[in-house]
DNA sequence: GCACAAGAGGAGCGCGTGCTCCGTGTAAGG
DNA sequence: CCTTACACGGAGCACGCGCTCCTCTTGTGC
C-alpha cells in the first residue's frame, strides 16, 4: 500500500525547467498578493499577476488553500527568523525584547494573511510556524528572566503580538507610527518592577471541556439577544 | 427640493402592528447573528432566526448594510453606556479606569460585528458610537489625570481597548480569563511612575498624504516581495 | 362585512469566486 | 526532426450570497 513513491527514477520524467519558473512566480506573486489583501484575495488575480493561467496554477496547487499554505509556511519563518535575528543582535536581554517586538511589528504584521492566521491559531495550533516564534519567545523570556515581571509567560508574549499586531494593521494607514506608543506601555507593564500579581489564565496548560459558554462573568451571553 | 416628507399626517396610514413586530424580531434576531458571526453572515440566517421572510426583512432594510448599521448603533451605544455605568460606579479615578476596561472587555467584546466596525473606524470614523466612547474616555482621562503617564492620549486608550477587544476575541473560545492579565499588564504600563517619553505620533490630528507606503522603516515593503 | 393598500413570503436573478475540462503548446528524449 | 508526455491557458461550471419580483395574505378604515 505504500508503493505509491516516485518509483523508479527512471519511470518519471525530470519537470520541466518552465514548470519550476512557474511555480516560484505563483509562489511570489501569491506572496505578495496575500500580503496586501488577505486570504479572501481572488484566485485569478494571483494567476493574473503571476503570468499564468488558472489551469497552471491548480496544477501546482491542487487547493487555494494548499498554495495559501506553502506561501504562509514559508513567509511566517522569515518573519519569525528576522524577528529573532533582531533580538540576537541586541546588547542586553530587555533591549533584545524591545527590538524583537518592534523588528516583528514593523515588517510583517503589515502581512495581512500572516496576521489572520497568527490570530486563528490561537485555537488551531497547526501551524508550525508558530511553535517557531515560540522558541524564540522562550529564549527571550529566559534571557530577561530578572528584569521581567513574575509570572509572566510566554503565552503572554505572544498573544501581546497578536494585539499589537492587529493594531498596527488597523492604524497603519492614517497613524503608522502609533502602534509604537502602545509597544512601550506594554513593555513597561511587563518590568519587574510590577509586582501585583496577574490573574489566574484559566486554563494554563490544558483545554477546558467544562460548560464555559454558559456562564460569563457579568454582561449578557450575547449582549444584544436578551435586551 | 425637501418637500417629500411622510407628507400630512392623514395622507399616509399608520404602520401595521404586524410591521412594527416583525421589525423588531428582525433586529433582535440580526443582532444575535451578528454578534455570534459577524457581518459576513448569510442575510438569509438572520430572515429565518426572526421568522419573516426575505421579502419582509428587505422591506425594513432596504440594504444589508441599513439593517447592520441599525443594529450596530444601538448596539455600540448599550456597549459603550455600560461601559461607562461600569466606570462611574468605581471609588476612585483609576478603579474607575479599570472597571471601565473590564466591562467594556467583558461582555461586549465578544460581539464580532462590534468589533468589526470597531477596528473599521479608525481609518473611517463615521460612526457616532465611537464618539460616545471617546466622550467617556475623555472623562476618565481627566478624572485620572494625575495617575496618568504623562503623554498618553485619547487615542491611546482607545486603541488599547481594540487591541485588547481583538485579544479577547482570539482568546475567548480556550482561554476565556487571558486576556485579563494582558489588560493588567497594560495598565499597569499607564500609570504614572513611568516617565519616559512616548514616541511621537506621526500624525497626531491630521492624515498625512505623502509616500508613506513607499519608504519603510526597517524591512521589505512587502515582505516576501522581494526575496 | 367590504374594499384595498400595506405587508408577507420565497422562488429566482445576477454576480463573484473556487475549481475543472479540454484543446493547444512545448520542453525532453531518441 | 519526430514523438510524446507533461504543461499551459482560459472558457465555463457549481455554488453561495445580496437583492428583486410577483403573488397571495391580512390588518385597517369605512
Amino acid at each position: 500500500m505504500a508503493a505509491q513513491e516516485p518509483e523508479d527514477t527512471a519511470r518519471r520524467r525530470a519537470p520541466r525547467v518552465d514548470a519550476i519558473r512557474n511555480r516560484e512566480a505563483i509562489v511570489e506573486a501569491a506572496s505578495a498578493v496575500l500580503a496586501e489583501q488577505g486570504t479572501a484575495v481572488d484566485v485569478r488575480e494571483i494567476a493574473r499577476r503571476s503570468g499564468v493561467g488558472m489551469g497552471t496554477l491548480y496544477r501546482h496547487f491542487p487547493k487555494k488553500e494548499d498554495l495559501v499554505h506553502t506561501v504562509l509556511r514559508k513567509d511566517f519563518s522569515e518573519w519569525a527568523e528576522s524577528a529573532r535575528q533582531a533580538a540576537v543582535d541586541a546588547e542586553d536581554p530587555w533591549a533584545a525584547l524591545t527590538a524583537f517586538y518592534e523588528q516583528a511589528l514593523t515588517g510583517y504584521a503589515r502581512h495581512r494573511a500572516i496576521m489572520e492566521n497568527f490570530s486563528l491559531t490561537w485555537t488551531v495550533p497547526d501551524l508550525e510556524g508558530l511553535q517557531q516564534l515560540r522558541r524564540v519567545i522562550e529564549r527571550l523570556c529566559a534571557g530577561a528572566a530578572g528584569l521581567l515581571r513574575p509570572g509572566v509567560t510566554v503565552d503572554d508574549l505572544l498573544l501581546l503580538l497578536v494585539s499589537l499586531g492587529h493594531a498596527v494593521q488597523i492604524t497603519d494607514d492614517c497613524r503608522p507610527q502609533m502602534w509604537n506608543r502602545l509597544l512601550r506601555i506594554s513593555l513597561d507593564g511587563l518590568r519587574a518592577e510590577h509586582h501585583e500579581p496577574l490573574p489566574a489564565d484559566t486554563a494554563p496548560g490544558t483545554r477546558p471541556p467544562g460548560p464555559d459558554r454558559e456562564v460569563r462573568p457579568s454582561g449578557p451571553s450575547h449582549p444584544a439577544a436578551g435586551s
